[in-house]
DNA sequence: TTTGTAATTAGAATAATTCTATTTTTTGGT
DNA sequence: ACCAAAAAATAGAATTATTCTAATTACAAA
């Protein structure tokens, strides 16, 4: 059995499905449970799997569904590298990937206001952007973080 | 018909391709000649539609075979924006892609030195990347370069 | 030339995702 | 609680970009 979600994680799941007039189902706040439970960037296959040792007849269909939910709420972001299936992942904070190819772990990298300023600096006038990805390949020492359950690092 | 290859580019496609020991086809020239030839991030589909103004009779694997060849040999891109078919481009130098949601247009944003370090800073000890990419959705007001037929900008 | 290898080709296969049509669930009004 | 309307879930078909397969054609070195 999975981890439940706390009562603010809840909260958080119920006011933006309110806030965009959609209802709460036991589908979606698993869905959404699973992604904050693990949050190694499972994509819609993997997640199908854990959502189904609690809703063991769930369809995929239903977990594309889901997941299409949880993100236009804004709840989840999708990361797309390369041509890869899709991966979801919680990290709401401004953050870029770093895939590493001996492990095939995603690695969360913060970033700090000074990086996202010259992020912005990239853009020629009369640009304006509503969203960046970034995400880097290459190889990495570092070991899973599995005691905190993540995989967000940041320099500090 | 399509503009050809001068001889500087056919100089860098023979000699790429021979470095790599494959061998240089009309298909190849056509592939690589189209992509050179109009710098708007075009798909394999699009390409496939322009090289059969010179070969009408190539096929979509060739078109792919011959885009996996260009890539391997460094001649070309391959761009990916969110999970849209992959795009085609021939700029080498380190870059960002914009896509403009108003027109679809694909800019290249060219990085200087302090960009990069910039980006290369967002690494945590005991990682090192061979590739990143950086890319920006959002509108611009700049119109197509097309008299200089690319899309490359860059601030002074 | 011949001969082996590489490249091209058409079409089948694959894989991720989306769509369609049906059934089930939920919700708000009585 | 009951019912009607709307939303969500479901199974499976459809779609789409890409890769694979097997057969043919082109090339380059001896």
């Amino acid at each position: 059995m999975l981890r439940t979600l706390n009562s603010q994680e809840k909260e958080t799941l119920h006011s933006a499905l309110k806030r965009e007039g959609l209802r709460p189902t036991k589908q979606r706040a698993s869905v959404y449970k699973v992604i904050l439970g693990k949050k190694d960037h499972p994509n819609a296959e993997e997640i199908l799997q854990r959502v189904r040792l609690d809703l063991p007849t769930i369809s995929m269909a239903t977990v594309y569904n889901c997941l299409e939910t949880l993100v236009t709420c804004g709840l989840v972001r999708q990361v797309n590298l390369d041509r890869s299936p899709s991966r979801f992942c919680p990290n709401l904070r401004p953050h870029a990937h770093f895939e590493c190819t001996k492990t095939g772990t995603i690695f969360d990298l913060d970033l700090n206001e000074k990086t996202i300023s010259t992020l912005e600096s990239i853009l020629p006038e009369g640009f304006s952007a509503e969203s960046f990805d970034l995400s880097f390949i290459g190889s990495s020492n570092k070991m899973h973080r599995n005691k905190l359950n993540t995989n967000s690092l940041s320099k500090q």
